[in-house]
RNA sequence: GGGCGAUUAGCUCAGCUGGUUAGAGUACCUGCUCGACACGCAGGGGGUCACUGGUUCAAUUCCAGUAUCGCCCA
């Protein structure tokens, strides 16, 4: 921690000492935390009615730490849900966790090895009882720490996908389903993890690209000394080949498709058969066909009535069909096969071969696809009306371009796996009667109807997949299938805020089970943003090392910080990548907007009065400026939330403080504010208030501890007792609405046309080497008037600001010697210096200026001079370049009589 | 093999439905303890918007192709 000491002056009046120079968030946003939880300020109540804006949580696991991923998840949700709240709407931000079955049973089986024993040790009973002891200890931790972060989440109405009204939805699920006929029991080829034991859906397994080998293997032809070569990236699988295949298509079929084939090592006989499916440019053309360890193998023996012989226990050992390799891990068996063919010259060559292999997502084992019986869910039917939600535009996701992806996979979906052979996790309620083998399905044993001996019931051994509890999170979590009143209010929900990564696990049978079994969507409006990186573009992962842990990050720059750092770099749907530096910039954000409220704390002095409305009739220049531009932020703002586009929010907020309040407005106002004009003075700081009262609201979504304390400080000075409830926190504060009335854009740009020409003062300053000490003066021969615009007041403020003595305004003014000049908008700028004055360099700065402005020029001129253009183009845009061609024009005239004046002059 | 994204200042990135003198932060250079802020202020340099074609009066922006990197699916 970098926490500077410190330092006091004494000088400095009492509140000064209460607000120190530095922003310190730690000492604030724990403070706020318990407050907003205290206060219940998130809690949600249907029977207030209202517009409901509802958001669920993508539920983290329960064994799962604060990552990257889920601060820039969360805090993206958070500031819609904040911005929804404060807009009026009936908020409930759902949150809750996942059991995540197979993780989880990990985390507490490598207790379990620790004190030496295994969940087929102790049994089932006690291994559940072990888990849930592990949840209440140390799981769901990751809530805390998304108090941390700052959710404003219904912290009271919790979920986890265990509990008692979750459990329940999901029996009621699978008992309809089944009565529906889209749930049925399998011996299928399937993924499966030899590692953890136990099935994987498609999604779970993860593909990599791995170095590996194509072994050529030569298979001996029966009753010839001929041989075919097949080639094969898994060789130990041979032992449970149970045909050869080519494509029908290749010559070489005609001759072989009556000829047996001998199996190497254990000399089974094999037939060929032909089947369009064999690709004759892969390999050698002839592959090896394994039903029962191969999914187009298994599809193939399928189509072909091939027998499917099993090689390898559930741990990925070979089994006694392997011969003399029983006994063996799979990979060892590789090796020490490819020996043996080697030896009996059976291996014709081995070539690199960089091929996909299906990792565990949980353990990142390499999955062996096996055949067992296992439950699916039929998914054609469920995913017709899913897809039709989001072409008809019911469901909309940002950024668009997932919706091709999402349509890809539904319209070529395949059944679900769902059953697991772990013990943690929804039970299948599935029940067998040993006597005689009938099926039951119900939500308990209760439910079976009379005939066979409770006695010789037993449940199904397995439990299903996780996700077949999560998907039906958006109504689960709302009470379904009881018909609560959170159910009818706040569904369906408004956005699904998560990651593309999830899209097929989670989002897209979300869609499905909402309306399955809810009858519509279960939300509009589908968010995906970006993965989170390191620097250098890798996924952060804790094995790779190369995270960034949030929690060092909120120590070291606070809350605010991180999540204004990382929303601004954020743009929509982009991975984010991350370094720790770029969480300064959100730290200085937040010093500045410290600082800024810290310099009109200290201007209001002890002033308690309620501040009533500022008087539009003794508006200055500025103050219309800053209201305008205020209410162009205001409205930018908002209209970006609506669009996702939360880092253009994050910009133009940021940019409107910084520039137009802090560098501009401030500044400007300093001259008022230390004047002698109390009517004005006061207007000012109620302008001031104004201004960084809404900034602060617009702000607070993105950074909602320090607009939080800030609020609370300045409302105690500047008490507004027309909002109670928003008087207890920001949180619950109106959003501003545009005030078109406010806006006026001629006041906005006459104010521009100021800045540019203290900017030309400061920057001719600057080229002359004039220290700011010195005072200098300044004469202007202005444009239309330019300076007839501004009072006494106003003159006095461009001229502090420019650092001048003087500032003299001359509509006929002819230097007398060769000066420094600048031509602006508002006229010509001239800096008389005594003795200082230089030539060449002065001739080299009105030159370079008088290039770049000629080279826009010719551009612009070409275009209005070419027919087409002007024919063409929109009548709006060809005026805009004729106005902007006339305003260069001027310009380049007067650089051309100042520059050659000035050789004129000194020649 | 199919699809998607990225390629803009030294670095990290904005730039929405074509028309801007192409922006920000950071880094860099110069000068500043000026009564909020050095986590700051003022000024400045730095870009043939990956490449090649095409559409158009007009392309960083739209289309096609190429290259490099990354991701997803098979």
């Amino acid at each position: 921690m970098n926490l500077k000491h410190l330092e006091k002056n004494n000088s400095e009046i009492d509140l000064m000492m209460d607000i120190p120079k530095q922003y310190s968030p730690q000492e604030i946003e724990n403070k706020w935390s318990e407050y907003w939880e205290k206060g219940r300020f998130f809690h949600a109540d249907p029977s207030k009615k209202g517009t409901p804006y509802t958001i669920v949580i993508p539920p983290p696991n329960v064994t799962a730490a604060l990552h990257m991923g889920h601060a820039l998840n969360n805090t993206v949700q958070d500031i819609l849900v904040r911005w929804r709240r404060m807009q009026g709407y009936n908020t409930f931000w759902v949150t809750g966790t996942d059991h995540a079955g197979i993780a989880t049973q990990n985390v507490v089986e490598r207790k379990l090895r620790l004190e030496n024993t295994t969940r087929h040790e102790i049994g089932r009973e006690d291994f559940v009882k072990r888990v849930w002891k592990w949840r209440e200890e140390y799981g769901g931790k990751i809530i805390n720490q998304l108090k941390r972060l700052g959710c404003s989440c219904d912290w009271e109405r919790e979920r986890f996908t265990l509990d008692e009204g979750l459990s329940n939805a999901v029996q009621e699920v699978f008992v309809r389903l089944y009565e529906k006929g889209l749930i049925y029991q399998n011996n299928f080829i399937i993924n499966w993890c030899p590692r953890c034991l136990t099935a994987l859906s498609d999604e779970e397994v993860e593909h990599r690209e791995i170095e590996g080998a194509l072994y050529h293997i030569a298979y001996k032809i029966k009753k010839s000394d001929a041989f075919i070569v097949v080639a094969t990236t898994r060789p130990e699988t041979l032992l449970g080949d149970t045909a050869i295949a080519l494509n029908p298509k290749d010559p070489r079929y005609e001759q072989l498709k009556d000829k047996t084939i001998i199996l190497p090592v254990i000399g089974r006989e094999i037939p060929v058969i032909g089947d369009d499916f064999v690709d004759p440019s892969f390999g050698t053309g002839i592959v090896k066909v394994t039903p029962a360890h191969d999914p187009n193998d298994f599809e193939m023996g399928r189509r072909h009535n091939l027998p499917s012989v099993n090689v390898m226990h559930e741990d990925g050992t070979m089994n006694e069909n392997a011969g003399h390799y029983n006994g063996m891990y799979r990979f060892d068996c590789r090796k020490k096969l490819v020996e043996e063919l080697k030896q009996s010259g059976q291996i014709i060559k081995i070539e690199r071969h960089i091929h996909a292999v299906g990792h565990c997502y949980r353990c990142d084992t390499i999955v062996e696809p096996r055949l067992s019986l296992q439950w699916f869910v039929n998914m054609k039917p469920l995913a017709k009306p899913a897809i039709d939600a989001v072409k008809d535009g019911k469901i909309k996701i940002y950024p668009e371009r997932w919706v091709k992806v999402y349509l890809d996979w539904m319209e070529n979906i395949r059944d679900w796996c769902i059953s697991r052979q772990i013990w943690w996790g929804h039970r299948i309620p599935v029940w067998k009667c040993t006597e005689c083998g009938k099926i039951f399905v119900g939500k308990s044993i209760d439910d079976i109807p009379a005939g066979c001996d409770r006695k010789n019931i037993v449940q199904d051994e397995d439990v299903l997949d996780t996700w077949f509890s999560s998907w039906l999170w958006p109504f689960s979590t709302l009470g379904w299938p009881q018909k609560t009143e959170e159910l009818a209010f706040y569904y369906p929900t408004d956005t699904l805020v998560t990651a593309p990564e999830i899209l097929f696990f989670w989002v897209a049978r979300m869609i499905m089970a909402g309306l399955e079994f809810m009858g519509d969507v279960p939300f509009r409006d589908v968010y995906l943003h970006g993965t989170v990186r390191d620097d250098t573009g890798t996924k952060m992962s804790k094995s790779l090392g190369n995270t960034i842990d949030p929690l060092d990050v909120i120590e070291e720059f606070g809350t605010d910080a991180l999540r204004f750092s990382m929303i601004l770099i954020t743009a929509e749907g982009q991975d984010v990548y991350l370094s720790p530096k770029k969480f300064e910039i959100g730290r200085n954000f937040a010093n500045k907007i410290w600082n800024a409220s810290r310099f009109l704390l200290m201007n209001f002095g002890e002033e308690t009065t309620a501040f009533k409305a500022f008087d539009r009739s003794l508006f200055s220049t500025d103050d219309w400026y800053i209201v305008g531009t205020l209410h162009e932020c205001i409205k930018h703002v908002t209209d970006s939330l609506g669009k996702f586009r939360i880092n253009e929010a994050a910009q133009t907020i940021y940019d409107f403080f910084w520039h137009c309040y802090c560098d501009r407005y401030i500044e400007a106002v300093k001259t008022v504010l230390y004047g002698d004009d109390e009517k004005l003075k006061a207007n000012t700081r109620k302008i001031l208030f104004y201004v960084l009262d809404n900034t602060l609201r617009i702000l607070h979504p993105l950074m909602p501890f320090i607009t939080e304390e800030l609020w609370h400080r300045l409302h105690q000075i500047c008490p507004d007792d027309s909002q109670i409830e928003s008087f207890k926190t920001i949180a619950l504060a109106l959003w501003p609405e545009y005030d078109a009335t406010l806006v006026d854009h001629e006041m906005i740009q006459l104010v521009e046309h100021k800045y540019e020409l203290i900017s030309a003062a400061r920057n001719l300053r600057s080229e002359y080497d004039i220290p700011a000490t010195n005072t200098i003066r300044f004469v202007l021969k202005p444009e239309n008037g330019f300076m007839d615009k501004f009072s006494e007041t106003e003159r006095e403020i461009i001229k502090k600001m420019m650092r001048a003595e003087s500032l003299a305004i001359k509509p006929d003014y002819f230097p007398e010697s060769a000066l420094p000049s600048a031509v602006v908008k508002a006229g010509t700028l001239y800096m008389p210096l005594e003795g200082v004055f230089d030539k060449n360099k002065e001739i080299e700065r009105l030159t370079d200026k008088l290039s770049k402005l000629k080279s826009s020029l010719n551009s612009i001129e070409r275009k209005l001079s070419n027919k087409d253009f002007v024919d063409k183009a929109p009548s709006e845009v060809v005026e805009k370049e004729r106005i902007k061609a006339k305003e260069l024009s001027e310009q380049v005239q007067k650089i051309q009589n100042n520059l050659q004046f000035i050789q004129q002059i000194s020649s």
